[in-house]
RNA sequence: GGCGCCGUGGCGGAGUGGUCACGCAGAGGUCUGCAAAACCUUUUACACCGGUUCGAGUCCGGUCGGUGCCUCCA
């Protein structure tokens, strides 16, 4: 199986250090707002890349932290705690606020059916791990301590740059901060903050240096080697995270442990809505309640990221939203077919069983597809073609049962739910009587029955071979 | 200014040098009691200019344009 890595700028075949176990870390949430789509977006392509793990024979361990401590607003580790902003803006206390939208999040994955992650740990549950891993690093000589937290000194760690090819002497160019003449290094970054002297914070801890709260990156690094070692397999988040937080979570890790903190680092692309970027500072960010609100489905946004390759640049728009949603009901119509007899005329036997091998092929090309680094994209294509001679030729009783498997293994694979339940016998009774209005050219009866089924959620299309039904 | 990425038909979007996927939308047609489908046909798509090659959307160089990060952000 093959991924792209950042951390090598190719794409490299997944050996896993303890396969069939095969650990990953992605970041999550921060819990003081809505996620909007963009959240989703990556959310639900790392889902994809879980499921992958599994068709391809591994055992995925997936670790998603959600950070419940207020960071502050900056890298640069000034400003506002994003927390206690939310929770000011709310009129609830940070705990609250931290409550909710892990709440509300959790909620999200449940709706867009995103395989729940092995564990989803908060950063406040692990307050302790997070003192000790500074401590780690603190004895051995990466940390400095100044007025208002204690620091890692990425001076002392040769290889900071690397991860994200960072030119350190030409980054911030004439933006130079002036951090009191305390901070050495512009790159430098808070592992643990102290509580400002004339305010009672509403999450502040004891430590060995002063009461205060973690810095960002320290929770992602103590978390994460917690529940999955010193080395993971794959690390993922959003590519904006590539030039500070995961740079500085490779910093920590790497100096605490002497180890390769992880072997595959993979990056989701950001979406563009109407060619701007999404940003909580542009205030453009689309939640799925907006998304509901305008008659579209969940799965067909899900479709729709699927739509992109995580890795490009995807575009947003209610227009190809809405081509995702019409891309569906197509597919709900043919999933249907599974469950319908048809009278097929004896010249089709010969293309049945070339249905039964398009749809063997298909299983093979998804798996190749996805494989190689969740190229979704081009197995939406090949669905496409299977899909197309499915409705061409109709199925017969053996291609029946492998197209059953085939749309079983494709929303095991894609998280969708083409494969519906039957319809009833009273349901199959109605039609029956319906063709036999039909046949009496029974016009009235015959659109009145079709009425009836249509409130039942049961829409019919004539063919050659009989009426055939679909969900609606 | 530094480090990147990208320019594919009306829209979205794959493409690993060798008949330019696929979806959505549009147009025309066949079929059709109506409806809905289905099927067929359909517009010189690879930003531009050079180069490498028997052959380039795909590799190399340049030009133009867009865009991301270097403040928050998936």
């Amino acid at each position: 199986m093959k991924l792209y890595n950042t951390l090598t700028r190719k794409s490299d075949d997944l050996q896993p250090l303890n396969p069939p176990k095969v650990t990953i870390y992605t970041c999550g949430p921060t819990v003081y707002d809505y996620p909007h789509i963009g959240n989703w977006f990556t959310y639900v392509r790392w889902d994809i890349l879980v499921r992958t793990l599994k068709l391809a024979g591994y055992q995925p361990e997936w670790v998603m932290n959600i950070t419940d401590v207020g960071h502050l607003v900056s890298d640069a580790d000034e400003g506002e705690d994003k927390l206690e902003k939310g929770a000011r803006r709310e009129g609830k206390s940070a705990w609250d606020v931290a409550r909710f939208y892990t709440d509300y999040f959790t909620d999200g994955l449940k709706r867009l059916n995103i395989t729940m992650p092995d564990k989803l740990p908060k950063a406040t549950d692990h307050i302790q791990e997070q003192i000790d891993l500074i401590k780690k690093l603190e004895e051995k000589g990466f940390t400095y301590v100044i007025d208002d937290g204690v620091y890692y000194d990425t001076a002392k760690f040769p290889h900071y740059a690397d991860f994200a090819r960072l030119d350190l002497d030409e980054q911030q160019a004439g933006k130079r901060v002036d951090f009191n003449n305390q901070k050495r290094n512009v790159s430098d970054f808070a592992l643990w903050k102290f509580s400002p002297k004339d305010r009672k914070r509403d999450m502040e801890w004891d430590s060995p240096w002063g009461k205060g709260f973690p810095g960002w990156h320290i929770e992602c690094s103590a978390m994460s080697m917690k529940y999955l070692g010193d080395t993971l397999d794959i690390h993922a988040g959003g590519i904006d995270h590539l030039p500070v937080h995961h740079t500085n979570e490779i910093a920590q890790s790497e100096a605490a442990t002497g180890k390769p903190f992880a072997k595959i680092w993979m990056h989701s692309n950001h979406i563009t809505v109407n060619g701007e970027k999404i940003s909580k500072s542009l205030g453009n960010g689309i939640t799925l309640e907006d998304i509901e609100a305008r008659g579209y489905s969940l799965e067909a946004l899900r479709l729709h990221i699927l739509e992109s390759h995580y890795r490009s640049q995807s575009k947003f728009s209610w227009e190809s939203l809405e081509a995702a949603q019409n891309r569906l009901k197509n597919w709900h119509s043919i999933a249907a077919l599974v469950w319908q007899e048809v009278n097929h005329e004896p010249k089709q036997v010969k293309d049945h069983e070339h249905t039964v091998e398009r749809l063997q092929g298909l299983l093979r090309t998804l798996t190749i597809s996805l494989q190689d680094d969740l190229n979704t994209p081009q197995l939406l294509s090949n669905i496409d073609e299977a899909f197309g001679f499915v409705e061409k030729t109709l199925l017969s009783k053996t291609s029946r049962q492998v197209y059953m498997s085939v749309l079983q293994k494709i929303d095991e694979q894609l998280g969708l739910n083409l494969m519906t339940s039957n319809i009833s016998p009273e349901q199959y009774a109605l039609i029956a009587t319906r063709q036999q209005a039909r046949a009496d050219k029974n016009w009235r009866e015959s659109d009145e029955l079709r009425d009836q089924l249509v409130k039942q959620g049961i829409g019919l299309r004539d063919t050659p071979h009989g009426a055939l039904w679909y969900r609606l």
